[in-house]
Formats: C-alpha cells, structure tokens, sequence
DNA sequence: ATAGGTTCCGTACCATAGTACGGAGTCAAG
DNA sequence: CTTGACTCCGTACTATGGTACGGAACCTAT
C-alpha cells in the first residue's frame, strides 16, 4: 500500500480529499513529488503508509482536543529531542481534559435529570430553563 | 437586583456585554423596551433576575454541548407542552455526551500513557506520532 | 483515441460563535 | 452643565476547521 493516490488516503483516514488538501496547505501533511512521469507537468502525487499514520495521528490528536495549530507542534516535535515540551503539552491537554471530562459528566447529570423529570412530572411544560440549576 | 444595565448583566453571566448582545440578536435573551424616560429616544435597557437566569442557561446548556440554535429550541420548549420533544432533545444529547467522554477519556490515557514514555524513554524523541496507536 | 473519472491548484465560500468599531445618545458625578 | 463612562446599534471583522468550484491536466478502460 504503499503507492495510493490521495482519494485512498483520504478514505483511509476517513476524510474527505479536502480536507487533506486542507491539512498539506496547513503543513501538516506532507506534498509529495509529483514523480516526473509521462506528462509534461508530471505524473498525479502518490502517498504512503507514513501519511496514512499521520493522517490518522491528526484525527486522534484532534479527538484530543488539539488544535491543527498544536498539532503542528506536535508533529514537529516528534523530530526533535526536546522531551520536556512534549511532555508540557500532552500533560497540559490531560488538565484540559480532566476539567472537561468532568463538566461533561455533570451536564450529564443534569440532563439525566430533566429527562426523568420530564417524563414524570405532573404537568404543565418541563422544566428546561432550571435544568442546570444547582450544579 | 432587578434593575440592571447590560455590563452588570453581562458580568453575572460571566460574558462580555458584546456577547450579550449577540444572543440578543439570535433571539436567544430578550430585548426590553427602552423605558421611555427622559431622554428623546428614551432610557438605556433595563435587565433583571430573569435575564440572569436566561443568561446562566445558555451557557450551561453550551458547556452540555447544545448549540446555540439548539437552544433556542429548549427555550421555546420550556414554553410550551411538548414534554416529548424535550425529553428526546435531553436524551439525543446524553447519548452524544456518553461517546464524548469516552472518547475524551480515551484520548486521556494515551497522552498519560505518552508522558509518561517521554519522561522515562532511553533517548531519542517521544514517540508522539505514535501516541494514538492501539486505541 | 476518446470518454469519464481523478487529480491538481488557486480561490472563494461556509458555519459557528463570537469580537471589534464607530458615532450618536444617555447617564452620573463633580 | 460639563466630562467621562456607558449604552445603543448597525456593520464589519476574526478564528477555526473545513467545503465547494472550476478549468486544465492526467489516467484508465474500452
């Protein structure tokens, strides 16, 4: 697999072809050569399991919560020796994520709540707006 | 508390006055009426515990993972009868919440997995391209 | 060798959720 | 009764992460 056109990768990575067109404007995928071929400009670009790997890395380190902008960093930082920045980053993301985890798991809550209370209550509307009242 | 400019409004929901008008103009808070003073044109809009309440919502309901339209919606509901629409609108969102936080979570173990391999690896760089592998 | 599907590329456009600007009006203190 | 802060409002701009368009080149199967 080691020769797709970019319509594979793309399907490998379960996005659209713009969107890695997108990702190769931002820098995070590489271009390629095109491999001067038969026709006067050049042959179609063809990629690899290395931007199949990238590619992926980019949809979890998004799922992540990083933004392309970090995840640039990232990638770059996956060349060089410097541990400690990598470390900050992953381990600030682990903050970010404990906090959000949480908030999650109390919108949660509170929605679990209205659903039952919505579906119990007596009558009249349910009571959306005090949902998240007390949390 | 019942009288309240828009700074004062704004500040107790922890958003800036131009926000404040944003979801005024997206109809999600309300517009009162210039109290029809001195002035020509009349007074400065007045807010009161309820536009507070309003305000707190929206912005529960978005850390819950609504969007702003969506909740538009809720607050329609939370007018009328449709005890139905609500519960389901609350349940579509818990289930979206569930596979949010595994994933969150997920994602979680693989960085504290990769900080960890980056503060205790041989030499060389972290292995952050490959973070994400096995999950 | 020709038709149709892809690729390439620049440029433009989109949705979401704000944030900023500027000028006129209004308010509150001194 | 002026000065400085705040309000009002329309309009424009921003950031993030894409998505769409269109024409030329290219590739593949018939």
């Amino acid at each position: 697999m080691s020769t797709m056109t970019i319509a594979r990768l793309a399907r490998e990575g379960g996005v659209g072809v713009e969107t890695v067109r997108y990702y190769q404007r931002r820098g995070l995928l590489d271009l390629p050569d095109r491999p001067a071929g038969s026709g006067l400009r050049g042959n179609v670009r063809r990629y690899g399991d290395e931007d199949i790997r990238r590619l992926r890395f980019i949809r979890s380190a998004q799922a992540a919560g990083f933004t392309l902008e970090q995840i640039g960093e990232l990638i770059e930082l996956d060349a060089t020796e410097d541990r400690s920045r990598a470390r900050e980053l992953a381990n600030q993301r682990i903050e970010a994520l404990d906090q959000k985890i949480a908030e999650l798991q109390a919108a949660r809550k509170s929605l679990h709540r209205l659903a039952h209370d919505c579906a119990h209550g007596k009558a009249g509307p349910c009571p959306i707006l005090t949902a998240f009242d007390g949390d």
